[in-house]
RNA sequence: GGGAGUUUAGCUCAGCUGGUUCAGAGCAUCUGCCUUACAAGCAGAGGGUCACUGGUUCGAACCCAGUAACUCCCA
């Protein structure tokens, strides 16, 4: 077979992925082996493969790859979740194009519709992760509203209610009126924003004869209401919402505003009357000092309210415009209303002033639409209870969060939880099991028939039909579903003793986004706990955000985040793979650069060329193997990298393990070791050198191949390895054990390279062509046999000769490797000027080093507390430095004379 | 306003339990090379007051306190 010149990456990967696929290499049933269990946090179904999916999938994948190398049982669960807010507004504007309006149709025709989009474009992300190379085991790719997954979250509902754990109330809810529904706080995104402060004059009704006026009070001549002795006036970014007041409320401390202790005033065009009230929650020097209450419309009024007794009072539709308790602007959407009632305001007289003012508004996630902080009946989950073992499980180091640092902010949060609102007002999503009883109850049940039962049974009234039956309108929130997910691919709540369960529960590793550690990770833990009794997973990987290397966010508004399948199709998946792992430790954010894939893309051409140039050799059976040092020297330097990649991964340092791999491949491989024995120009090889360097590069392929799987199996099936079976794959290959490392031999080729680099800088200054053969003299002070590295340093240094000596050779170019002498005489372009100032310059550096040394060694406190090996190493150095300088001294007089 | 985190070379990041002159890697930069595997390359070189100030210690990038800047979370 013959090679191409270049590795077209686009043939490969079309070629393995399909061969992987066909001979079930992703395929994982339970067996005798230990499993690797990995789940996918499906993406949404409304996405499309972004950088953040593209860096979370190729760590999940370069885990699964590396542990079915070690001869795990290596299962990766792909699947996508329903999103419900996302898929219902695309589905809903889908719709609207089309002119259908979701109003005008029934919630049967809406799913159907909805179903439809997903099954158009459900499956966009995971098609394009087959591009990346993702070895998921396709056949188990699941849905979070599939039958079963979905018959799994209505058990859960109702198991959890039955446990006391879920219950109906009013709360302040995040409202998008986009959306029409409830987001959770975590959903909702603050954004600083320039508005208006609004100075509204409310009027004080009369009663009381001492009214303190100041200067800020209006003049009353032109006033249009009559029998009114005062006013006051409060500041609001949302005038719109003042016919909701229940109350005025100022601070009790407050002197300015005694005069109005159990005053009422009268809400400005309404005239509907409310209390002053007191309350020390009021600020004295935001605003003008007095706080309008709005029960309905805000979060701390709401609070305020309760603890006043104030009606609430709410003048909005869900749809965000105002309704009939309004009084006036009814029907008007609360930011056009905002504007016609300043109009109003001023034109009455009531406005005071404006001024600009910034502040923190909430936007909801998916419609970008503003948060309108509403009351509504909302069923809630219970999180006390489950969040404490969810909060021991990472405490006692049962669940590892990679980094560590994260643990803080989840124990922060499981330990400030607050209860769980799942309902949501969408159709798309697991509707809730509730049913109302015409008399206003209510009954859990997972179908209308057994709702029936427990409704007559609860009522005592056998007359009752499926007819007088409402199921709840309502749907559940998207994790809730998600919460589930490592169980429930595996059927584990409808079947929880099956044998997947059994054998792939818990996971190992799961590999997610900090921003979702709470609304996400935490609820599978307690999930996790509730069903099975232990975690889902054992340990998880924080991955950071995409950025751009400006460090900004990458996002669709930006315009600044790449295409990953044109990146694919620029650099080949395996050089985006390598790029985007380069340099993104866990849970750091990731300042992706089109460079690094440039880097990978390089990193794969070397091997392919390290690859053309074993495969371009002949053998010459009766060659003698000249390299036994060489090859020696690789294999311990193999060994010693593999433990420092093992540590790596083992530690989750995913980036080094890469670095350290890269390295060993480009550097001690291609630069070092292929350098040592290739064989002059259209000479053949000897057998063993051959083989021994195939057996090399077939381990570098194994190494390799977790981060660069398509190269590495392209090369694996060269017929330089051999005939292979047909399910001899790289992707199966087991990965090399750790073999021995002579450490001796491996400091020595330490000291050989720095002579050889030493050489190449003599050349390098005196400008002697890299051609030009060198004679080098060794006066060799330690105990390294320089002559067995003869054959390295004559070819690597470009020698005419290595001659050891005893004495100091005049008229060369001298330097030092460790204590050792090297000259090169240099008659013609020797200076002896130059080389005594370079002497000179070395000395003062040992000098300097010396005197640190020895500040150390002659300080008593050192001496005394110091432990005794770092005095030895002190020591050690001493004599290192002591015996250099003498050297220096006799070369520096060897050049005067 | 409360909490957490970050700050090391031009860029992205390592630096473990304080101890080798410890200040490192990759990329980028500069210089010289088309040396038949590779110019997507080879060889060589330069580059940092470890954010700042103080403290602890025989010894601090590392521990402590304060300051500054940036980031995130919560209110």
């Amino acid at each position: 077979m013959s090679i191409a010149k270049t590795y077209l990456p686009k043939q490969a990967e079309e070629k393995w992925y399909s061969y992987w696929l066909e001979h079930n290499f992703f395929r994982s049933v339970p067996d005798g082996r230990e499993p690797y269990t990995i789940v996918m946090p499906p993406p949404n179904v409304t996405g499309v493969l972004h950088m953040g999916h593209m860096l979370n999938n190729t760590i999940q994948d370069v885990l699964i790859r590396r542990a079915r190398m070690k001869g795990k049982n290596a299962c990766w669960v792909p699947g996508t979740d329903h999103a419900s807010i996302a898929t219902e507004a695309k589905v809903v504007a889908m719709l609207k194009e089309r002119g259908i309006n979701k109003k005008d149709i029934s919630r049967d025709e809406f799913l159907a519709y909805a179903w439809d989009w997903k099954e158009k474009y459900g499956g966009i992300i995971l098609e394009q992760l087959k591009k990346l190379g993702a070895s998921c085991d396709w056949e188990r790719t699941r849905f979070t509203m599939d039958d079963d997954l979905s018959e799994a979250v209505i058990d859960t509902f109702i198991h959890l209610y039955k446990k006391g754990w879920i219950y109906r109330g009013i709360r302040m809810v995040n409202w998008d009126p986009q959306g029409k529904t409830a987001v959770s706080d975590e959903e909702v995104v603050r954004k600083e924003v320039n508005q208006k402060l609004y100075y509204i004059r409310y009027a004080v009704k009369s009663g009381s004869p001492e009214v303190r006026k100041s200067e800020s009070e209006p003049d009353l001549s032109d006033f249009p209401t009559s029998g009114l002795s005062d006013f006051l006036t409060i500041a609001t970014t949302r005038p719109e919402t003042i016919m909701a007041d229940a109350a005025i409320c100022i601070n009790p401390n407050d002197v300015r505003y005694l005069h109005l202790h159990g005053k009422k005033v009268l809400i400005p065009l309404i005239n509907r009357e409310i209390p002053v009230i007191l309350d020390d929650y009021v600020t004295m020097d935001f605003g003008t000092g007095c706080l309008k209450v709005t029960p309905a419309h805000d979060l701390n009024d709401y609070e305020l309210g309760q603890r006043h007794n104030l009606p609430v009072i709410d003048i909005l539709n869900d749809d965000g415009t105002l309704n009939e308790n309004a009084q006036i602007l009814v029907g008007e959407d609360r930011f056009a209303a905002r504007k016609k009632i300043v109009v109003l305001l001023e034109t009455d007289g009531y406005l005071e002033k404006v001024e600009d003012y910034t502040s923190q508004i909430g936007f909801s996630e998916r419609t970008d639409a503003i948060i309108e902080p509403k009351l509504s009946m909302q069923w809630f989950c219970k999180m006390d209870e489950m969040a404490k073992p969810a909060l021991d499980y990472v405490l006692n180091g049962d669940i590892k969060l990679i980094p560590e640092k994260f643990t803080n902010t989840y124990r922060y949060w499981m330990e400030n939880v607050k209860d769980w609102c799942i309902s949501r007002q969408l159709w798309w999503g697991q509707q809730i099991p509730a049913y109302y009883l015409p008399n206003g109850e209510f009954v859990i049940a997972k179908t209308k028939e057994e709702a029936l039962i427990e409704a007559k049974l609860k009522t005592k009234n056998s007359k009752l039909t499926t007819q007088d039956l409402i199921q709840d309108e309502d749907v559940l929130d998207t994790w809730f579903s998600s919460w589930l997910w490592p169980i429930s691919v595996f059927d584990g709540l409808k079947d929880p003793n099956n044998a997947d369960i059994n054998y792939y529960y818990p996971t190992n590793d799961l590999v997610t986004a900090p921003e979702i550690l709470f609304f996400w990770v935490a609820r599978m833990i307690m999930a996790g706990h509730e069903y099975r009794g232990e975690p889902p997973f054992k340990n998880v990987y924080l991955t950071g955000i995409v950025r751009d290397k400006l460090g900004r966010k990458m996002s669709k508004s930006l315009g600044n985040s790449p295409d990953p399948l044109e990146l694919i199709e620029k650099y080949g998946a395996d050089g985006v793979r390598v790029g985007m792992l380069l340099s993104s430790p866990a849970g750091n954010d990731l300042m992706f650069d089109e460079k690094d894939c440039v880097q990978g893309r390089n990193f794969f051409n070397k091997v392919w060329n390290a690859f053309l140039l074993v495969k371009g050799w002949e053998v010459d059976d009766k060659l003698k193997n000249p390299n036994g040092v060489a090859i020696d020297w690789f294999e311990s330097r193999f060994n010693q990298a593999l433990t420092e990649i093992e540590n790596n991964f083992g530690q989750y340092r995913l980036s080094e393990a890469l670095m350290a791999t890269y390295k060993l491949v480009w550097d001690d491989f291609c630069a070092w070791y292929l350098e040592m024995i290739k064989p002059a120009y259209q000479q053949p090889i000897d057998h063993e050198t051959y083989n021994r360097t195939i057996a090399f590069f077939e381990n570098i392929l194994k190494i390799l191949h977790p981060f660069m799987p398509f190269i590495t199996e392209e090369l694996w099936h060269d017929e330089l390895f051999g005939k292979r079976d047909k399910m001899d794959c790289c992707i199966v290959a087991q990965l090399p054990t750790n073999g021995e490392i002579n450490s001796r031999l491996l400091a020595d080729v330490e000291m050989v390279k720095q002579i050889i680099t030493q050489v190449r800088n003599i050349r390098s200054t005196k400008q002697i062509s890299p051609r030009e053969t060198l004679p080098l003299f060794v006066k060799a002070n330690s105990d390294i046999n320089y002559l067995s590295y003869q054959s390295i340093l004559t070819r690597l240094a470009t020698l005419s000769e290595l001659t050891p000596t005893d004495s100091k050779v005049s008229g060369a170019s001298s330097f030092l490797v460790s204590t050792d002498e090297f000259y090169v005489p240099l008659t013609e372009n020797i200076d002896p000027l130059a080389e005594a100032g370079r002497l000179q310059k070395e000395k003062e550096y040992l000098n300097g080093f010396l005197k640190s040394v020895n500040a150390k060694l002659t300080n008593e406190r050192f001496m005394s507390n110091a432990k005794p090996e770092i005095i030895e190493v002190e020591l050690k150095k001493k004599a290192d430095a002591e015996a250099k300088l003498k050297i220096l001294d006799e070369s520096l007089s060897g050049l005067a004379n």
